[in-house]
DNA sequence: TGCTAACGTTAGTGTCAACTAACAAAAGGA
DNA sequence: TCCTTTTGTTAGTTGACACTAACGTTAGCA
């Protein structure tokens, strides 16, 4: 009835992590191998492999393994699904800035009282 | 050093919550009570007052008095803080896309696999 | 006043997720 | 083969949060 496609939810359930998005920053100016990563913060290395995972599942990154190392980089198209929906979330919320001024010019709005779904 | 403005992080962590989309997108096309809001859901009314408190003070939806009841809808600008982050890291990313293009065409980029779950 | 309706707030519970420590796996060099 | 490097995986703990039930608050009406 109300949800949305699962991977906006994956999406932004990673994004709402602050060491993911700082890890995803990492990843969006350089590709960088899993231990690099692991070096710019205070948490352990598990810790980082997890939040990659999460990440990596999210399809927020993408891997590249070359020998024992693995390559992580920021995903253009993981993101595309968020701004869609944040751009239909903004028109939907214009309109109704828009409606409202109509109905103030109208000098009709005691209450609104629209039927929920 | 990679913190990023409480605005984003309180968006983000508000979003994160399905029930709380649910709402932003019942919100976004009507000002609504937080008593039909929370007739639209099979949780108690307490549960959805708790996610408005939570989307208020994420400045993600505006409250508006009337007698004993109050009414809530969709604040645009409270999306443009996220918008702003999204924009940013698309084009970090973006231009790591372009970059790895120059090196391909260098015939510098020996194993290029990047697989995503 | 007394009563009711519409909400918010607090206390308490259960679940999920972020973290650490210890272990396992895979690749390469001596 | 042995050893090191790089990384992922599992078990277990702790803190955050979504939820319910009970109570408090404010507005309107007889």
């Amino acid at each position: 009835m109300f949800e949305d496609e699962p991977a906006v939810d994956d999406a932004l359930r990673a994004l709402a992590e602050p060491r993911r998005r700082a890890i995803l920053r990492l990843v969006a100016s350089d590709e960088l191998a899993a231990g690099e990563i692991a070096a710019a913060f205070d948490v352990t290395r598990t810790a980082i492999s997890q939040h990659l995972t999460v990440l990596k599942d999210a399809g927020l990154v993408s891997e590249r393994r070359a020998g024992t190392r693995r390559f992580y980089r920021a995903r253009p198209e993981g993101l595309a699904g968020l701004r869609e929906f944040l751009d239909s979330m903004w028109s939907d919320a214009l309109d109704v800035g828009r409606r409202l001024v109509e109905a103030e010019r109208a000098g009709d709005l005691p209450e609104a009282s629209p039927d929920v779904a």
